[in-house]
DNA sequence: TTAAGTGTTGCTCT
DNA sequence: AAGAGCAACACTTA
């Protein structure tokens, strides 16, 4: 599930609530999400410390500590990042948690244990290490920017936006989104995109990703505030083109279940 | 009851 | 270059 917006929720839960507060313990309840560093090293470097800011590029949350270094933060197929104040709120599937000076706790969930939390000493060559392209909401990824990312490859459209390496961000459930609201085939190759195409697919992807985060992504809430007309709760067997065109077309696109209406995008 | 399927990435093989 | 297949994991659906 989470992808650009609902880490982008989490980077703003975290920036918000979690920020110039001393990390007063560090309970490792699920060791299997971290990434090249132990438990008792992870408490170490966190333990006294405080958040200073907060980064994202694509699906990675980077917190600064005040002594310097980061925490990132994937998130994998289930991960979600929590804060609460009551102890009857700590969420499920817990694998870190951390408290804070103020008795409040920033927990990193993630029920099938597929993401991970690691330290870096720099984020940007955190950033060069995973082969991150341009974030697909940075101000400065403009369209030309867009057109330079999807230059010379000829793979489907949807398999190129969700190449992190190309541009960072976008998965499985916002490509499909994507290139619904933009009427765009996902099999389509990049090669035959012709420039209007494109600069609707472009306009589009900024509209859908800021649309999706302002809506709470990646919170409980945004199953209710999902906008009309987005192929979102359709993407299911059985799922219906929200534009009345009838059953949505399944297939496989870059190794991943595609679904979009061979009506409405072409 | 059992098996297949799933929003993530990364690897090997073709 | 790009796609297929697989692996990691644990839960849901058929």
């Amino acid at each position: 599930m989470p992808e650009l917006p609902d880490v982008e929720v989490f980077r703003r839960r975290l920036s918000a609530r979690g920020l110039r507060k001393k990390i007063r313990q560090v309970a490792v309840s699920d060791a299997r999400i971290l990434d090249e560093v132990t438990a008792a090293t992870l408490a170490r470097r966190l333990k006294g410390r405080q958040f200073t800011a907060t980064r994202r590029r694509g699906k990675h949350l980077l917190a600064r500590l005040d002594k310097g270094g980061w925490l990132t933060l994937h998130f994998g197929m289930t991960g979600a990042l929590h804060y609460y104040e009551d102890p009857d709120d700590a969420p499920p599937y817990t694998c870190v948690r951390l408290d804070l000076v103020n008795g409040a706790h920033l927990s990193y969930t993630s029920k099938r244990k597929i993401g991970r939390i690691g330290m870096a000493d720099d984020a940007k060559d955190f950033i060069a290490e995973e082969n991150l392209g341009p974030d697909a909401l940075d101000r400065a990824f403009d369209l030309p920017a867009f057109k330079a990312a999807l230059a010379g490859t000829t793979r489907s459209i949807k398999a190129a936006l969700m190449d992190q390496a190309l541009l960072a961000g976008i998965g499985n459930i916002f490509s499909d989104e994507i290139l619904f609201q933009a009427r765009i085939d996902p099999e389509t190759s990049v090669a035959d995109l012709g420039a209007a195409k494109v600069k609707r697919l472009y306009r589009t992807m900024r509209h859908v990703l800021k649309t999706a985060i302002e809506r709470g992504a990646g919170s409980e809430q945004f199953v209710e505030r999902v906008p009309k007309g987005w192929l979102l709760p359709q993407r299911r067997k059985d799922g219906r083109c929200p534009r009345g065109h009838g059953p949505l077309k399944i297939s496989t696109i870059g190794g991943r279940t595609a679904y979009s209406c061979a009506r409405c995008q072409r």
